[in-house]
DNA sequence: CTGTTTTTGAGGTACGCACCTCAAAAATAC
DNA sequence: GTATTTTTGAGGTGCGTACCTCAAAAACAG
């Protein structure tokens, strides 16, 4: 028995082809008895559309767009990379890909970027970018467009999104509070650093992060958050300063971007050698201070999932398909030296 | 300008579509001069077959096998719920699953199953079995007969499959040498548990955890590997004389299948506190024994990834496209208790 | 140059679906 | 009842490819 198709569902219903296409796709001019009869055909035969047929078939071309933050960042190199990288493998196909880079820091900026996506006829937008009230208004715009919206990396919970694609920052934080506590040999203190405070991550992060180490290993004490607000001759400086103020420090935890020149500062202060240091993404950096030992662990989610995750959950979304949540859940991966890959 | 066809071939080639069909489809009765003329045109203007249009056309069922171990194993149990489930859900669309169990210490069974499968007409078979030379050999078989060969989790290096999907083993026992020594805080000695030291894995494993312990972490005691051989009993009693019979003992390293056995024995025994313990596999009950604090840690290979890798190698070696092979590298994931997902 | 073989062209059908048109049938309103 | 609207049927075309046939053209052998 092959798979059923739409003749079979014509066949079983009593009913011509062009009912039963104008029921599939929800086209007007039908009695609510008629789709009801239809209805329980495909479901009683268990048919399903060829989604590869339908799209040959409608010459559907996916128009997606990825805005991400400008910048140096490491992290968002190698997202573009993995994204450039699924697009020339034709992982998922007739995809017509654009990518945005905006200052994130100017609310203004962004809108400006989506509104005009929503005019050049996208149909989907993945975005990374920070919450704020003119950008839900954006992504609301967008969805009354009709066009898919996901977060990725960086959850927009208060919009309207579809989606957000990326970890849960609490349980990461938990999981480093966890790493850092079962690491760590001496009572001592921890010092906590990020780009900054103000963002969704770094807090939830921060959250997990406490919980953990209070609740299973008081012994050490934790150290205010200290922030570089993206900036990283700051970061340097501050991190220099306080190494040197607080010789008790054994571990730190860096929650958000900016590893370059947090390494460079602890590799300029006389550092205890068995300092523990926890950071997260995987990235030219991190992955060369996991090999040389000078961080611990990173905590990552892997760009190339969340890439991928992106594509097909707006293709899902476009096509009215369910998600399979399973294979897009994206997992906290824990990269120590010997599993870098 | 839109993604070029077989129609535009034709066309800036000067040739007819069925000369261009000829040449796509390897088919004979062309002069090597055109068939030069035809592939020349193919990559100047970027052609690349739609394969959603050419299985449409020649109305494609991929026929897999998955050749997994009987018996009770939690393992294999996993892989075949994550199996059933990547095939409910149509993330490979055109496939026909087959999926067999053998007892994978019959040599002969393994053979006889994929003599049959070779007979049954399948295109592909993915098998997680043991390496012995008549399964190398059986394998070669059914390549000879032109069918995609997969190893799923533990390889057949010498055997002519055409992929391996899974971990490696040594990096893996490497990052479960480096967990144990960073989690151990007073030095005493590790107990290593398996279940069989013929198989590779163990062995691969056991190599790599070596490495690391010895290198980094010799205060510690590594003791020589205790197998079970499959039978629950003989894994609880050994474990279970052994904890009584060497107190100094802190870790332990189970590097294979049995878990639920080795636990138990632990949980009977008198042990310490603060024992690290670190296995293989997620599965209900190193999950739970993680959630416990049993466990302080599992590393794992994630079983939906695997499947699926399997399903969109095998389907890649039938149609004779290239592989991504970033999206199929098979990571080695560590779970704490904070990161179980 | 003729006869034979090889290469090429032209055209068709099919796959499963989307989308279109026009006419026929059925249901409803008056 | 007839007039009108709504619903349905029948049929077609195209998407990009595979695979088939038959005839025409070209290349080659003698």
């Amino acid at each position: 028995m092959n798979k059923p198709t739409v003749h079979d569902i014509a066949r079983e219903a009593g009913v011509s082809l062009a009912t039963v296409d104008r029921v599939l796709n929800a086209r007007p001019g039908v009695r609510e008895e008629t789709i009801a009869r239809v209805q329980a055909v495909v479901d009683r035969i268990g048919y399903v559309r060829d989604t590869f047929a339908a799209n040959l078939a409608r010459q559907r071309l996916y128009r997606f767009a990825f805005v991400l933050p400008e910048g140096p960042g490491q992290f968002v190199g190698t997202l573009a990379e993995a994204l450039a990288e699924a697009h020339a493998s034709h992982v998922v196909d007739r995809v017509a890909l654009r990518v945005v880079h905006v200052p994130t820091q100017d609310p203004e900026a962004v809108v400006r970027v989506l509104a005009e996506l929503g005019e050049a006829g996208m149909d989907g937008v993945a975005l990374m970018t920070p919450e704020t009230p003119q950008v839900r208004d954006a992504v609301a715009r967008l969805k009354a467009d009709g066009l898919a919206v996901v977060a990725i990396a960086s959850d927009l919970p208060s919009s309207m999104r579809d989606y957000f694609i990326g970890i849960n920052n609490l349980a990461a934080g938990r999981t480093a509070g966890l790493l850092m506590g079962r690491f760590l040999r001496d009572a001592g203190e921890v010092l906590v650093v990020t780009n900054s405070m103000r963002s969704r991550d770094s807090l939830e992060r921060r959250l997990g992060f406490d919980a953990v180490m209070a609740a299973e290993f008081p012994e050490h004490r934790i150290l205010p958050s200290v922030e570089s607000f993206d900036d990283p001759g700051r970061m340097a400086a501050i991190v220099r300063e306080v190494m040197a103020r607080r010789p008790a420090i054994r571990g730190v935890y860096s929650m958000g971007t900016g590893n370059t020149a947090l390494l460079g500062a602890l590799r300029a202060s006389a550092r205890p050698g068995d300092l523990v240091v926890v950071g997260h993404e995987l990235t030219p950096t991190t992955r060369a201070a996991l090999r040389s030992g000078e961080m611990s662990a990173v905590i990552a989610q892997n760009v190339g999932h969340l890439v991928r995750s992106a594509l097909r959950i707006m293709r899902a979304l476009c096509d009215q398909r369910p998600i399979f949540e399973a294979q897009e859940q994206i997992r906290i991966d824990l990269i120590l030296r010997e599993n870098i890959l």
